[in-house]
DNA sequence: GAGCGGCCCTGGGCGC
DNA sequence: TGCGCCCAGGGCCGCT
């Protein structure tokens, strides 16, 4: 399930395969895909370069000469590159054919993805709507700010992290290693961490999705990048996926609870509820 | 306004 | 073997 450093190793792949081509036609197979007019969609793709590929957050940014495709991977989107034929493929879901014969492909096995078509001078404004945080750098991600927030909220702490307000880019796996590695229980509620537990978050969140991004991501059930190779970061996790397995740091076993609807896995020791 | 839960969607795993 | 149920989860939406 592509978080952000997933979605970064697909930008950096794609950006060697299909920087400069431009677009011939499209073929789109399974239409609620598209969030924009599916008219207009398919009308001004056409003709139009693919001049360079961005990332903000979970969000993949294809910038082309005139428009901005964003495209969300949600949980098992994928693209491939084809230079010539395209195999058939039962979740291939849109087809982006360039002028010299190549095929991108985005396949979606649950078909959640979306994908957006905007002017650029929209694209400020798109995120704005969704209440889009920083980017999990030292540059962007204010502790001061981060620290504010959480005062002001009861929401448990995992809750709040995944809802990408506070932060861009996490996702449920990442998110249950920061508040591992932070020695925070996932239900603690915002406001109950102390001044040096949410600066733990905020400095691990940076860590492990940093982190992460070297590794080329976590490749848990079926994520691949744009080649179809493993990323290495799931040999890292210490938490996710390994209910029932003895914690790295203290010995105890790993649980796994339902919160907010999502599987959450922590060390009742380390992260104890206070 | 904040917080929560349902929904979308399909394949895999499991029990019967 | 085949069927039905449950689970996986990002983000949107509606309800309290």
């Amino acid at each position: 399930m592509p978080e952000l450093p997933e979605v970064e190793t697909v930008r950096r792949g794609l950006e060697k395969l299909i920087l400069g081509k431009k677009i011939a036609s499209l073929d789109i197979r399974y239409p609620k895909i598209i969030k924009t007019d599916l008219d207009q969609f398919q009308k001004e793709l056409p003709g139009q370069v693919i001049v360079s590929m961005g990332r903000r957050g979970k969000y993949l940014l294809f910038y082309l000469t005139e428009k901005v495709l964003i495209s969300h991977l949600r949980m098992e989107g994928k693209y491939f590159y084809y230079p010539g034929q395209v195999p058939e493929r039962k979740h291939a879901h849109v087809f982006i054919h360039f002028e010299d014969g190549g095929t991108l492909v985005y396949e979606d096995v649950r078909k959640f993805g979306t994908m957006d078509l905007l002017a650029p001078e929209l694209l400020e404004a798109y995120f704005l709507s969704k209440k889009l945080g920083p980017e999990p750098t030292e540059q962007d991600f204010d502790l001061e700010i981060f620290m504010s927030a959480l005062k002001k909220s009861k929401k448990p702490i995992k809750s709040h992290l995944l809802d990408q307000t506070l932060v861009a880019g996490l996702g449920n796996i990442y998110v249950d290693e920061v508040l591992w590695r932070a020695k925070v229980h996932p239900s603690r509620t915002s406001n109950s961490l102390t001044a040096q537990e949410t600066r733990k978050v905020h400095d691990q969140t940076i860590e492990v999705l940093g982190q992460a991004v070297e590794k080329g991501g976590s490749t848990i059930r079926t994520y691949t990048n744009a080649f179809g190779e493993d990323g290495t970061m799931q040999e890292f996790h210490q938490v996710y996926d390994k209910a029932g397995q003895a914690c790295s740091r203290c010995g105890s076993i790993i649980e796994k609870i339902q919160l907010s609807g999502r599987g959450t896995h922590f060390c009742p020791k380390c992260q104890r509820r206070k």
